[in-house]
DNA sequence: CAGACCATGTAAAACGTTACATGATTCC
DNA sequence: GGAATCATGTAACGTTTTACATGGTCTG
């Protein structure tokens, strides 16, 4: 899976390691993560399996910097990824709730304290969504020439805006049933 | 993780491995899933680390049903897992939005295609927390004694109630505004 | 010159998926 | 007797996390 991630930000244009590892801490972060190990090693694997070719930015750069490029093997196996449509949900996997779950026998005030906890990560989430979103120009007048992405890039968005919300809506009602208790 | 939640249900009473296959597919599945496999090869290694006891059903029981407890020790790690609060969030990983991420390239009929397959996909997700949801007696007045859990299995049952109705939001958001391009 | 950030890697362990494998019971 | 479901496992493979490891650059 991460591979077409990669594959997918090196078919805009040529990346190192580095950037590819903040592009997924920005953008894509909302609904896909991965450590600079994992990153680095599967690039590695990709060169060898021919999808990306990789070159020194500079054969004297004291950062050893690697910028990594697309193929047209690596172009056919993303197109091929993309055109093969999923036919089922992506499977959630979510501690907390797993948590909340068991949480039948712990002390209330614990279970509370960790409720308002998540609270106020989820509302710095949905702030800095909302920051995004606010600073989105309106797309619809600019940069439309050409090419369709940001359609596609603002509806990701709009999703982690919309869970967020979502989020934090259930946690406000989870904290009044625990209090009630 | 795994571990924590098949401990999880052990505390409630002994079952074996199918039984907690089944609970997972049953319950626990919005938030985490896994297969028999793991289920089983878990159960063995917890059984070596002291967590949980086997014993077969009978002597002669022809379909070698094995049926875990939970020691003393188990309930410790339990306890001492659910006594560490969570200070972040858990990470999604939802593939479909990586795909829906890079489709700026993509046919858009194909795009909607996939996209109306997703809706009826959780809106069958939908209906089900709707039935289990309608299923659920007023626990207010029903088997409230002594046992908090049911507060809890219905906060988790809401969040996928939200979840998908939510999901089911931005769906028909998507689909317009692909329609519109 | 210290601290933050740039930049890349290896190795081991843990976790998760897929495929293979087997055989019993139950219901029609 | 055939199909669905009960019931448990192994092995290979692939993915992800964690820890270790190193050294350069840039800003104040």
């Amino acid at each position: 899976m991460l591979k077409n991630i990669l594959l997918g930000y090196l078919n805009y244009r040529p990346m190192t390691g580095y950037e590819l590892k903040q592009a997924l801490d920005t953008s894509t972060s909302f609904f896909w993560h991965a450590h600079h190990s994992q990153i680095y090693t599967t690039l590695r694997q990709m060169e060898k399996d021919g999808l990306v070719t990789s070159t020194q930015k500079a054969e004297d750069d004291a950062l050893r910097r690697r910028v990594y490029d697309i193929t047209d093997e690596g172009r056919n196996d993303l197109r091929q990824w993309l055109e093969t449509p999923m036919s089922e949900v992506s499977h959630v996997k979510e501690e907390f709730l797993v948590r909340i779950f068991f949480s039948g026998q712990r002390d209330p005030q614990k279970v509370l304290a960790e409720l308002h906890e998540q609270h106020k990560l989820h509302t710095q989430a949905l702030d800095n969504y909302q920051n995004l979103r606010e600073c989105m120009p309106a797309h619809e007048h600019s940069t439309l020439k050409g090419t369709r992405d940001h359609i596609f890039w603002n509806l990701t968005l709009e999703m982690g805006f919309l869970y967020e919300k979502m989020y934090l809506e259930w946690l406000e009602m989870a904290i009044k049933s625990v209090e009630q208790t």
